[in-house]
Order: structure tokens, then sequence, then C-alpha cells
RNA sequence: GGGCGUGUAGCUCAGCGGUAGAGCGCCGCCCUUACAAGGCGGAUGUCGGCGGUUCGAAACCGUCCACGCCCA
């Protein structure tokens, strides 16, 4: 009961409370019953408040972005998890804001400028940051208006962004501190450069992907002395320094230490050999370009050679006379041909499928490029992300993940954290005339003096985002929201950003927070997909706008949607008809609510005690607290499908359905016991309008506030399992479904029209059904026996008989087809269960109430042969 | 190339050792006074193939085939 239920005599909800609607009108509704609840203030976390604390922090959508159904996904089920842990008691932070999204943001804002026919170049670093700043002050954020449609239970007066002034000096604190400690340093190395975002980027934003190209072998040197190699990037000779073998090929022994001549050049480069060579691949002599090739800059490092960069940052040529001012592509077709002409080419293979590298951001292809950037030295920090999962002070769900999630830790490369952006958080590193560098914490002055400049690079926007767990609560500043809600409770997050962000958090949190994880649990979801199970792409022309469904079929259709596919970690297929069927299922429910208003349903006063119910009454009772201990126990396993699912069911066939049905004599019979049904059936409606709230809030907002005449079911009570069980009651149900179901069956075959009266004798003596005659007639459109009554068919349903007039109309033939497809299942079932009677093995190994059980299935199948086999005797022939 | 995963009803997916399930779709009947966004009834599967373990396999093991994802 909650704490909300109002005691006193019955009252009807048409005594205080406008009767509902009635038609359901979602999307009418939503957004005043949103504003309420923001306004109330429910969604708010005190960090001064005593009840323990629950903590999510949203995975911080771009800035740049708008809602697409991955966010709406994610956010159904985060909005779930706080919205049952606010009605359980606990101090709940969802923790809204956005990230500010480095080079997607730059790139939107560099193409207004470009309409313009500018550059940022034009208008110089400050102006543009500052054109930034007034883009997303306008444009920027649209996500957190779509939210709002969506339900999202966030505490908007803590939203955050990582780049404001806040978040700004968490970065640069703990920048200083990583520095100090050493695990931050600059390097010269290949890195991964975008030639049209002009930035580094780190190793897992970039995409591989299987591209058509052209294998060429070029032969360099002359006669007796020369080699081929083999490359899909000609282009690259340009800046060959050596060519090189593996040390214990035959063919090259006697070459290496000597030098060639590289072709096209003036220059003669060294043969070495390097152990990493593989003498399988083409000739097993590979040209070694220690500037733009990862691999062969390790090759570069342990043989002294020189590194030499022949392209600029746009990809284009910068040397070797006719090839210069060519980018990248032109120049492969002009060497080759040049090449070629030189009778060089030993052999073209094209197309030759190998695998690219693409910029996760724009898809250009990657240019490996010699620089000096910044890096974190990730190996102590993992090895902390690691241990911290494999010591369980942090879950991950699905278990299955945890492998995936070690694979990365444990061999994780340093982490290149420096972009050649103008938007984002500007390396606190200075650099004085006589070759001084200086990093800088949040409170220090940057020097004075002439000749310091500031390191023009920024971070990389997951630097930032690492911090967000902590940052958004305060950090640095020992703040009381930090000590109440951190570490978060959960991490709830795509299993695509495991090794983006999650393991980031780990490791900064781990660091920052001397020790203590940022998060107890990490659970992960799948990808949305389609309704084929594709995956959604703009130009694949499969992208749903979730806004359009939300206007359609209202929000609580799109999550109960969305909830009801998320099985943990796996991907989530979703199409518009399951969009309408969940809407439908919202119209059962108001509609339910409706008619059980109309029948007295109430919350007033207290539960009748068991003696006092029916069988029906207290069989829905003992359902009901089963279904709350199973959804408590999904919930506890992030199990939203089954939660979602067991819902669906338990409200549709059990309460609507049966429950009602059953009930519906007792409600127009009036009286006492139609006042207690009504106080079942309210409290019934009660508990699952509470149950069904975090996945669909708004509806049931709407009738559990109708129902109770409480202020919101938002600040409810989470419903308790009460203990109460009946299994008489819900055996005794049973019977009566099996009989009403059996008897459909009979009269569906037999051609009845299913609203049509059938007089009907009913011998129920004796049998669990006898109590429940008038609701069983009811259901099955039986009237009374009268005078003249001839029975023409006799159905004998669990130990009770069902004597039907049809006055001579029955279709024998129809019957006689139904009983012998009935006999032939219970045949195939005896015959089963005798057949595992009679094996030794399994009467010896097998668990007792497994054989107890087969038991069962025979003495019931044999029943049902006897009932079956009598019924056709007693057909009449024809 | 390395790793992970998936193949179950027309579609999308649960089930993961003890009678094959759901939603949607399909067929038939019905506007039965909460709901046609509904009700009643029905059909539909050698649980990818082949071996093995087991009293018993959709489930566990091996293998093959077909897809997917991640990493190189």
């Amino acid at each position: 009961m909650t704490e909300n239920t109002q005691q006193g005599p019955a009252r009807g909800p048409q005594d205080s409370t406008p009767a509902l609607p009635t038609t359901y009108a979602p999307a009418e509704v939503e957004g005043a019953l949103y504003e309420r609840w923001v306004e109330r203030g429910y969604f708010e976390a005190d960090a001064k408040s005593d009840k323990p604390p629950y903590t999510i922090v949203i995975p911080p959508p771009n800035v740049t972005g708008s809602l697409h159904l991955g966010h709406a996904f994610e956010h159904t089920l985060i909005d779930a998890l706080t919205r049952r842990k606010r009605m359980q008691g606990y101090e709940t932070l969802w923790q809204p804001g956005m990230d500010h999204a480095g080079i997607a943001t730059q790139n939107v804002v560099e193409r207004e400028l470009g309409k313009e026919g500018k550059s940022r170049h034009d208008m110089g670093r400050e102006a543009f940051v500052e054109r930034v700043w007034q883009w997303k002050n306008e444009s920027g954020g649209q996500i957190s208006g779509q939210m709002r449609r969506l339900g999202d239970g966030v505490a908007w007066s803590r939203e955050r962004f990582t780049f404001d002034e806040g978040l700004s000096k968490s970065v640069q604190t703990i920048f200083k501190r990583l520095y100090d400690d050493e695990l931050i340093y600059r390097a010269e190395r290949i890195i991964n450069w975008c030639p049209r975002c002009l930035t580094a980027i780190s190793d897992i934003e970039v995409e591989y992907e299987e591209d058509d190209g052209e294998l060429v072998s070029i032969r360099y040197g002359e006669g007796a002395d020369s080699v081929v190699v083999a490359t899909t990037r000609a282009e690259t000779m340009l800046g060959d320094t050596a060519v090189a073998v593996h040390p214990d090929d035959e063919r090259y022994r006697h070459l290496v230490g000597r030098t060639i001549k590289l072709p096209l050049t003036e220059r003669s480069i060294p043969i070495v050999a390097d152990s990493h060579v593989d003498p399988e691949f083409g000739t097993g002599a590979v040209k070694v370009t220690p500037a733009h090739d990862p691999n062969d800059f390790e090759i570069g490092q342990r043989h002294g050679l020189p590194a030499i960069t022949v392209m600029d940052e746009h990809a284009v040529i910068t040397t070797h006379g006719p090839f210069q001012g060519l980018d990248r592509f032109e120049a492969r077709s002009a060497i080759v041909a040049a090449l070629r002409a030189e009778g060089r080419i030993v052999s073209e293979v094209r197309p030759y499928r190998h695998s690219v590298g693409h910029c996760s951001r724009c898809k250009t292809t990657i240019e490996p490029r010699l620089s000096m950037q910044w890096w974190v030295k990730v190996a102590p920090l993992a090895k902390a992300a690691g241990d911290a999962v494999r010591d369980g002070r942090v879950t991950i769900h699905p278990q299955e993940m945890e492998k995936r999630y070690f694979d990365w830790v444990d061999n994780m490369h340093d982490w290149c954290i420096s972009r050649q952006l103008w938007w984002g958080h500007r390396v606190p590193v200075w650099y004085g005339p006589n070759g001084e560098q200086i990093c800088l914490g949040p409170d220090d002055e940057p020097p004075a003096g002439e000749g310091w400049t500031q390191d023009p690079d920024v971070l990389d926007t997951w630097f930032s985002s690492a911090l967000w767990p902590f940052s958004t609560l305060g950090w640095p500043e020992p703040t009381e929201s930090l000590a109440k809600f951190y570490p978060n409770s959960v991490m709830l997050t795509g299993y695509d950003i495991l090794f983006f962000w999650v393991v980031r958090m780990m490791m900064f949190g781990l660091y920052a927070m001397d020790g203590q994880v940022p998060f107890g649990t990490i659970a992960l979801h799948g990808m949305v997909r389609d309704q084929f199970g594709k995956k959604m792409s703009k130009s694949f022309g499969n992208a749903v706008n979730p806004l359009d469904w939300m206007d359609k079929y209202g929000s609580d259709a799109l999550r109960f949607t969305l909830a009801r596919g998320a099985n943990p970690g796996v991907d989530v297929p979703i199409g518009e008809d399951w969009v309408q069927g969940s809407r439908n299922f919202a119209n059962k429910i108001w509609n339910a609510t409706r008619f059980a208003l109309m029948n007295g349903a109430t919350v007033a006063g207290p539960l009748p005690a068991p003696e006092q119910l029916s069988a029906t009454d207290r069989w829905i009772l003992s359902r009901l607290n089963s279904v709350v201990a199973e959804v408590d126990a999904y919930y506890d396993d992030f199990q939203f499908a089954r939660l979602s699912d067991t819902l669906f069911h338990f409200a549709w066939d059990e309460v609507f359905d049966w429950y009602v049905e059953l009930s519906k004599t007792t409600f127009t019979g009036g009286g006492e016991a139609a006042r207690v049904s009504g106080r079942v059936l309210g409290e019934v409606l009660d508990v699952v309008l509470r149950l069904l709230h975090p996945v669909i809030p708004f509806v049931t907002e709407t009738l559990w506030t109708t129902l109770t005449g409480a202020e919101s079911v938002v600040i409810a009570d989470w419903p308790a399992d009460s203990g109460f069980r009946d299994p008489a009651a819900e055996a005794e149900i049973a019977e009566v479904q099996r009989v009403v179901t059996e008897v459909r069956r009979f009269r569906s075959d037999q051609g009845l029209q299913p609203g049509q009266r059938v007089p009907a004798r009913l011998t129920l003596g004796g049998t669990l059904l006898a109590p429940h005659e008038e609701a069983i007639r009811q259901l099955l459109r039986l009237q009374p026996a009268a005078e003249d009554f001839h029975a023409t068919a006799t159905l004998p349903v669990a130990g009770a008989t069902v004597e039907l007039d049809l006055s001579g109309a029955i279709d024998v033939v129809a019957e006689r087809k139904r009983l012998a497809k009935d006999l032939a299942a219970a045949e195939k079932e005896k015959d089963q269960a005798e057949r595992k009677l009679g094996n030794e093995g399994f009467l010896a190994k097998a668990p007792e109430q497994v054989v107890a059980g087969i038991r069962t299935r025979l003495a019931a199948a044999e029943s049902d042969i006897a009932r079956i086999t009598a019924q056709l005797a007693a057909l009449p022939q024809g």
C-alpha cells in the first residue's frame, strides 16, 4: 500500500476526480505532465539528504547532436532505473549534460563560415572560438529539449558541459597532476592524421575497411643488385630511406649492408635486415618509409634511419619537382606512370583488396604522419582499471563483455590526446624563450615576460569526458555533491563505447579519486537496428527520427518498445509496427482503468483479509505479488526485456482479461462482494501502474493519480512483495480457465458466433469450478437450461460436465475432427511419458520431481484419452 | 590474420539439461454496453548440418557450413 493511500470510506472516483477522457491521446498530455514534474523538483537531487544515494551520469551526447533512437533507447533504460530507485527511496541523481565534441563542432562552424566565404584562419583563433560559443548558445544542445519529450527524469539544475568553466578546471587539474607524475609526455611519433579535419586522432577513432587498391611491384637498383618491392602506396617511395629484408632470407643476404639507388630521386638508400619483415609477403623485400608508415617508423628506429616527410598536412606532396603539389592519390598514379616509363614496374595487381584506415568522423583515408603530440602513458592507469574489474570492485553486465574489456585494457597503447583544433581545452603547457617548458595548473598565472607561448593544441574530447563521473559533481573541489554521489552507482552505455569512454573513465576515476572506482557497475546495452536487424544509417535510408514516432504514438509507446527489446548487451531491432503495438498496450491500460473506475475500483480503506476474498481475488493478488518479485529481480539484473514482457502479459492477459472478465458478474451483482472486488481491483491496478511507471511514465501518471487521488506516481513508493501466495486459488482459477477455453474451442469448432447464447446445463458439483458457475456462464454465453432442454453435446472437463443444447445443429464432422486431433495429441503424450517411465536409467538417475512430473503427465494423458474416447462414442453417427 | 558472437514459427527475437515460447504477421468468426488501438478461436518449427557426452540435448562438447561484430 502506498503512503498516499487515503483512509476512510470507499468513494468512487466520480465523487472527487474528473472522469478519464474516453480516448487515450498521449501527445496532447505528455508535455504538460513533464513540465509539472520538473516544476515540482521531483528530479532534483539533494546532496544533504540522508537517503542512500543512487547516481547515474548521462553518457554526454554531443552538443551538435539531436536525439536519435540510440539516445532514446539508452535514456529509456537509464530513466527506468532511476525512476525505480527514486520510488524505492534513494536520493537519486541522473546527471545531465553534453560534451563539446571538438572535431564535430568545429566542423559544423567551419562549414557555416565556408558558406560566408570565410575560414577560421581569416578570423583568428580567439574570434573563432567565440563564434563557436555563439553557435553553441544559439543552435547547440537541441537534444536537451528532446530529452524532455522522452520524459527523462534528469536533474536539470545540475546540467553541465565538458567545456564549461568548472569542467575546464577539472581538465586542467588532472592534466597538471598527470604531467607532474610523468604520465603525460610529449613525443614525436607516427600518428593517425586526418588530412580533412587537419588533426591527429587516436587509434580508436580510426575505422578500418576493406578497400580496392593496387599492389605495385617496383624494381629498385640495377641488374644483379636490384630488388623488387611491393607496395600499395607507391607515392610514399619519395620518402623511402631503406629497403628491408628478413635476416634469414637467403635471396637477399648478399645485399644486406649495401646501398641501392632510389628511383626518381638522387638518393641512395641502405638495405637493412629486420626480423619483422615477412619473407612470405610479395618478394620478401619491403620499402621503408619511416615518416609515413607506423611499422616502417619502428624499423627506422631500430636501424637509425632518417624519416623524410614528403607530404604536408593536406596530404599534398611537398618535394620532388614534377610531383610537388599533387595530392597523395594523384601522386600515386603519376609516380607509377613515371616508374613505368623507366621500366621499373614489375607487376601490378589491380584491384587489390586490403584494409585501409578511415577517419571515424569524416571517412577520409587516414594518413600516418610523423608529428609531435601529447600522450598519456596508460600502462599504470590501465592496469588499475583492469584490476578494479578483476577484483570485483566493478562488475560488468552482461558478464561476457568482461573479456573484451580485459583484452582492451591489458593491451592498450599510449593514448594520443592532442588535437590540432581550436575548439577544446588548450594544452596548459607554455614554452619559454630559452627552451623552457612548464605546465600550469588552473590557479597558476601564465609566465610573464617576452617570448613565452602556449602550446597551440587542444585535448581530445574524451579526455574531458573521462572525468564526467566526478567533474560534474564539482571535482577537484571537495563538494558535498562529490561526497554524496561519488562513486556513481551504474554506468549504463553501449558496448560500442566500452573502449572509447568506459575504460577512460575507469582510468581517470581511479587516478583522480585516490583509487575509488567511478562506478560499481557497468551495464552495457546493444545498438538499435531496424525491423530487419540491419544497422540504421542515413545513407542506407532506414534511419528513423524517434520524434516522429513519439508524435504519432506517444513517448510511452516508443519507450516500451525499446525497453521490451532490451536484452543485455544485445542489439535491439525496432519497427513502426512494434511501436504501434506498444501504443495499443498503453491504450489497453487506459481503457481497463476506465472500466475499473466505473466499477468502483478504489485504493481507499484496508485491503480485506484473505478469508473475506473470493478465490478469484486471492488468485490475482497471489499472482500480483509473484510479479512484483519477478520484476524486482529482473530490474536488479538489468533484464529490461523480461521485466517489460512480464508486466505486459500480467497486465493484459491476467488482470485486464481473466480477472476483469471473471469479476464482471461480481461487479454487476453489487453489494459487499462488489465492494470487496473493487478494492482488490484498485489494489492490483495501483501496484501494476507503479510497476509500469519507470518504463511508461506518462500514461501511468495520469491513470494512477486518477485512481488514487495522490500527488504523483513519480514520488510514490515502489511496490513490495507482501509475501502473499495462494497456490490453491491459482489452481482453482487454472481450472476455470481450462473449462472456459475448452468450451470456447468447441463453440468455435461448431461455428457458433462468439456472442450467440446457448442453453446449457452445468454439472459442477464437487469440483473446484462450483463457485464460479455464474462467471463461467457469463464468459461462455450460456443460458440456463429451460424445461425443454435437450443436450446435444456433452463436454466432460476437469471432472465437471458441460451439456449444451445446440438443437440438433451440431456439426458432427467438425467435432469428430477436433476430437481426433486432441486424441492423437494425448496419445502421443502418453507414449512419450510411458517410454520415459519404462526407461530404467531415467527412473534411477532423474530427479524425483521430474519423474513425478512425468507420472502426472501420464495420468493426465490417460484421463484425456478416456474423456475424448467417451465423447467420440457419444457423438451421433454420421 | 587474431578474438568474440549468432544461426529457434513468415519477420524480429526469448528460452540455454527435463512437455518448443513471445511480439508482429497469417487464417476464420465477431462492432458481446472499458477498449475494433478490441474480443474469441486457429494454423505454423527434422530449434543450421553431422558426430559425441547424457537416463534425457534447442540447450553441453567436437566438427563443418552460413552470417555478424571487434581488433590487427
